[in-house]
RNA sequence: GCGCCCGUAGCUCAAUUGGAUAGAGCAUCAGCCUUCUAAGCUGAGGGUUGGAGGUUCGAGUCCUCCCGGGCGCGCCA
């Protein structure tokens, strides 16, 4: 629609000669929906952009450009308003048209076909594997799931993917942190060193370890002489010391098999709350595996190659700098191992080598100062930096009895993600994460979300979905069926106010897809689901379906069932279920 | 100090990227169940959009300066 009143604009003003045919395919025609009924359905802005430009009065120029509309098909009438809009107001059979386009393309209703469909890898939550997922990474993924699906109804290929951070020194200390537990379970009185990781999970691994052929513990003890702590030294330096004896103690095999276990432990735990949460990915990437590949060295030769690196203070530099960054940055360290910039380097490379255009990453707001770095990285490895797109979500801070959680993953005192669900259930879970914008602060209420109440705007999209189920189920019980065709004839009809609104509100649909993926804004189909439902309701209340005139009960049939299925279509995106009995 | 994000009703947040009268939910108050689910509906109150300038037909949105908050600025991950 909005493209025939462009057109119908576009011809009116080539009609009233108002400017060159070459001037004219430069202006941009913007179509708008109008928030007020009383300016119709669509309103142009034209007449207000053109009238500097043209030297004229805006007003006059829109109504130059309204009287040479004419009569068209589909438009009950076009006006020129002060200062100088252009409202469309749709006639009545128009209106309707959207009803029947939603019965008949079902789940595909407001699917994009964008003219240049991205290939895009997707990359979220991404947390080391050092333990459980807590509630701020429950926010990433929501929000990237739902981003994928949102992306892919707007037209795009997305493939996702969690980039598992599963090796180097955070990894050790996990290690050592699991290893002393299993001592622990074993008999013997260490205590966890200052920074090691804590929290309970860690004895569940070591007890699900601890009887593991694959590593040797037991000689361990027998050996004695084993130390849990270097009171003279810095935190730091102590758990480097410690991870080093039982390196050493255990046999440098032995040490990384354990590595491996814990790790793999850790990852199955997380894929396992990941997809309770509903999120399931495309392809999980390890780090130890790339660098098993060799695609690190291969990458930093490459940036070598390229003449971009440099030694200093022993160690190897690239030179971001050129390409945008603050500061030069370390891809292999003084002691040989290579950084976690330069692992990123390679990973990104490899998204860019496996053929996706769009490298989007989602990250927590705490690495905003990465674009800049890694897009550097991507172009000193001679790929368009512009192929990396980051966008950052907000912290999440959780309220309990009015006051703010602090949380930390070294102490141990978090709340996980899979707590969460289970507390307040996934569809809540997830709602409420992508309700607010993804660049804004989000206080989770955790009493609020907890409690089993109506206070959770979830269960209003659910409960519209519902109902209308439950009318159609009452449809049934009567004896009665909705005949669809008739519905489809008779959606002229439908002229309440109650009806128009919620008519107008489908036909939004394509355009809040369109545009949230554009913006990557998922909140915004949120909000949308909740403006659909509130109609709904308000329609529910004001009138029956089930009537007697037939004619007007399959019309009236025919636009909540159009409607359920946006609902329904809505909700998939968000990961959220559409009920059919509450 | 430098860089990024933000400041909107009592609280939590929206606002079609510059559009017309700034909107929802919660909370408060007043109504609505003999009829398809009251997890609902109807109505009321509540605002100098942190402040001051500027840009233009038009600013919550853009530019500058203040005030206030969050996060970054490692040979950590």
């Amino acid at each position: 629609m909005k493209k025939e009143i462009q057109k119908l604009i576009c011809q009116s003003i080539e009609a009233a000669k108002l400017v060159t045919p070459d001037e004219l395919s430069d202006i941009q025609i913007e179509i708008s929906r109008t928030k007020n009924p009383d300016y119709g359905q669509f309103s142009c802005n034209i007449a207000l952009r053109l009238s500097k430009k043209l030297g004229l009065n805006a007003l006059d120029l829109a109504h130059q450009i309204t009287d040479n509309i004419k009569n068209q098909e589909g438009l009950e009438k076009v006006e020129a308003v002060p200062p100088g809009f252009i409202n469309f107001f749709l006639s009545e059979d128009m209106k309707a048209e959207v009803v029947k386009q939603v019965l008949q393309q079902g789940a595909k209703y407001g699917s994009q076909t964008t003219q240049e469909p991205k290939n895009i890898i997707l990359e979220f939550v991404s947390s080391n594997p050092t333990g459980p997922l807590h509630v701020g990474h429950g926010r990433q993924a929501a929000y990237g799931d739902s981003l994928a699906k949102l992306l892919r109804k707007a037209g795009h290929q997305v493939y996702t993917e969690y980039y598992v951070n599963d090796s180097g020194r955070q990894m050790n200390i996990l290690a050592l942190s699991v290893l002393i537990k299993i001592l622990n379970l074993k008999g013997a009185s260490l205590t966890l060193p200052r920074i090691s990781y804590q929290g309970s999970y860690l004895e569940q691994i070591a007890k699900e370890i601890q009887n593991s052929t694959e590593v040797n513990i037991d000689n361990l003890l027998e050996q004695g002489g084993l130390r849990d702590s270097y009171p003279s030294c810095s935190a730091d330096e102590e758990i480097d010391k410690l991870i080093a004896d039982f390196q050493h103690q255990l046999g440098i095999e032995n040490f990384d098999r354990l590595t491996d276990s814990v790790s793999s432990l850790m990852v199955t735990s997380i894929k396992k709350d990941l997809e309770q949460f509903g999120v399931v990915y495309n392809n999980w990437f390890s780090e130890r595996e790339m660098i098993k590949k060799g695609l690190v060295q291969k990458s930093i030769q490459q940036l070598n190659d390229n003449n971009l690196t440099y030694k200093k203070g022993g160690a190897l530099w690239l030179k971001t700098t050129n390409f945008g960054d603050d500061k030069d940055r370390v891809v292999i360290r003084e002691d040989g191992r290579s950084t976690y910039f330069a692992s990123d380097i390679a990973y990104h490379f490899d998204k860019r080598f496996r053929g996706f255009d769009l490298l989007l990453d989602v990250l927590g707001s705490d690495h905003h100062g990465y674009l800049a770095r890694l897009g550097a990285g991507l172009a000193a490895m001679n790929e368009p930096q512009e192929s990396l797109e980051i966008s950052l979500v907000q912290f999440v801070s959780l309220f309990k009895e009015n006051k703010k959680v602090q949380m930390s993953t070294r102490s141990g005192e978090f709340i996980t993600l899979s707590e969460l669900c289970e507390e307040v259930g996934k569809d809540a879970a997830r709602f409420f994460y992508v309700s607010r914008s993804h660049d804004q602060h989000l206080d989770f209420n955790l009493d609020l979300a907890k409690s089993k109440n109506n206070e959770n705007p979830v269960y209003y999209i659910q409960y519209a979905h519902a109902r209308i189920h439950r009318v159609l189920e009452e449809l049934k019980n009567n004896g009665l069926t909705f005949d669809k065709q008739s519905g489809i004839d008779n959606l002229v009809k439908l002229s309440t106010q109650h009806e128009t609104e919620i008519i107008t509100k489908l036909s939004d649909y394509p355009s809040v897809i369109k545009q949230s993926a554009k913006k990557k804004s998922v909140h915004s189909l949120a909000n949308y689901l909740v403006e659909l439902a509130q109609h709904v309701h308000s329609y529910y209340n004001a009138h029956r379906f089930i009537v007697d005139n037939l004619e007007l009960r399959n019309a009236r049939l025919a636009l909540i069932t159009a409607t359920s299925f946006v609902i329904n279509d809505g909700l998939s995106i968000l990961g959220v279920s559409a009920p059919k009995k509450m």
